[in-house]
DNA sequence: TATGAATGAGGCTTCATTCAT
DNA sequence: AATGAATGAAGCCTCATTCAT
């Protein structure tokens, strides 16, 4: 239980959690470059000195909202692919993680927020390049490239809205097969 | 020739550059969101007040810059696409088009560039497809993920160095064909 | 005249003026280490912006006043003394020159400002020593005591009002012949 | 034996102690002004807050500060001059228990320090002249000289080395005789 | 009594924009 | 048109002080 904790502390997470969640929204609204230490702070409960009690910068909340998300989300990431058999259970898992995990934080950070998964992904690419569940190809190259191609697709079903099931579903199709007609 | 200019229109044009220029400069080291007018101005030889007679803000550059960059690239990024008789043929010309571009110009501006080619792109798949070239897939998914990979993969390879040629035939064939090994 | 120079340049130089006399003033009330931009800006018509026109800290406004007061002050100090024949005359003068200046201008700037008049009195205090008008002293260390002295002497003067006359009287005396009483 | 005391009694003296001796060092680091209630308690093992057990101000502890020395020092700097018997016998004492002092502690207190020693300096001054000891002066004007002047030379001694016994000797010379060569 | 986090005022600096020259 | 200084709003950060624990 919170309530196991002394209220001290427990205050002291729940502003630290302000702030995140504070610099989260902001961070999608205006964009990483252009938010401000005192738009967080805006977003937020608290006096504008109490920031520094926590961060000393904006670009220091950056990093402990992506050291949050990898923690939550790394996991969740990677737990669909790492034993997939086949290269569609792995395309699959992938997307469908994505499309979910996009629907639920808006972060505003850039891409960068992804980029957390990036090491997992490659290394799950060249487990399954090595197993012949995929063709051998360029594991990095691979992974930059399922990440910049869910991160958008993600971002077109978030706006123009659209079924995640059946988007996950072509987004695996088109990796999966390519796009040129059988012969 | 430029000297057919009365000097008064050449010298419009040439600060109207000067401040283009400063801002491709100044977006692609500090990102646009962090970006300020004066960052601008600073990098150029005119004064303060001198911008407003061209723009009124920072916003109004950003799109001179992204019409200069379409006016500019949007034909030859589609030039070798519009009549390829195969998916391959096409892809190839995309992707290497794209790879040169970005090696070119470098302009921070978070990924806006290329959305300047999009609505071009997904009208040439959707043509592509129409003539059975592609398989039939929804022409703005794919549009979006070709773009989003290539210029993932484009950052790649401008960081870590590469050969584009190399880099053509492998993005290439991975969307070709897609991951699965034959059956 | 002044009415000669362009009018921007008259305006530069009367704010410039308007920031050394304002700083001036609040280093006398508050001391320079006290001092904020800010309470220099509040002596002046001026906007907070502006300082930064002119000058990047207080340090740099420090050490333009102590120019400005170097430049303007020190050949009055030094100009009884060079010939002075007898010592009396030399101490006569040097002590006149620093009770008028104190009463002139209170810097605040905590003994900074009669430091500028260090180097010249010390050549003169070598010059007197050399030409037999003085007892062979260690001139640095005489010019220390004359300086501290007058200085304090000064600001007595100033807070406890008196004749400057007669303080001048005093103070040659006191260093003409020293304290004991004739045996 | 500070055994003797309560242990509550200790620690509270010796927190106070802590604050004092911090603040000692911050005012000789940033000058009295400069230094801010921050700074004294950063150079403490003390809480924010425990400093307002103690003082309520800066100003306060400067004043503490003094006393302390005022209470430490005086004593040591007159003992030597009461019973003087002669001019040089006084100025002796004065200069090497000030040069002394001074190599001791450097309490960045801006001349405040000795001020406290003004008023026992002053009344010996009297006495002295009320003897025969010194010439008829101006008892606060030649305290004030006195102070000043060894103040500035006990600082130019710190800052360029020097022997204490040397200047002692010098400064004595100088303000027994001052500067006038015999006729 | 000691602690140390919260507060919001206020200092420092840069910014976008205007406007007299 | 071009210039560049003035403006004051607003961002950044630290401060003195309070107060719940």
């Amino acid at each position: 239980m919170d309530a196991a904790l002394p209220k001290r502390q427990r205050i002291k997470l729940q502003n630290r959690q302000f702030i995140l969640d504070g610099a989260r929204k902001v961070f999608a609204e205006r964009g990483y470059g252009a938010a401000t230490v005192r738009d967080i702070i805006r977003a937020t409960p608290l006096a504008a000195g109490t920031f520094y009690n926590y961060f000393t910068s904006k670009e220091e909340v950056r990093e402990a909202l992506n050291a949050e998300m990898a923690q939550a989300l790394r996991p969740r990431l990677s737990e669909g692919r790492a034993q997939a058999a086949t290269a569609e259970e792995f395309l699959s898992a992938f997307f469908s993680s994505v499309f979910a995990l996009k629907a639920e934080v808006d972060t505003g950070l850039e891409a960068v927020d992804l980029t957390a998964g990036f090491g997992d992904l490659r290394s799950d690419l060249e487990n399954a390049v090595a197993r012949g569940v995929f063709l051998p190809l360029d594991a990095g190259a691979l992974a930059a490239a399922l990440l910049a191609a869910a991160d958008e697709m993600a971002r077109r079903l978030a706006k123009e809205g659209g079924d995640t099931a059946q988007a996950t579903a072509a987004a695996t199709l088109l990796f999966l097969r390519g796009v040129q007609p059988p012969l």
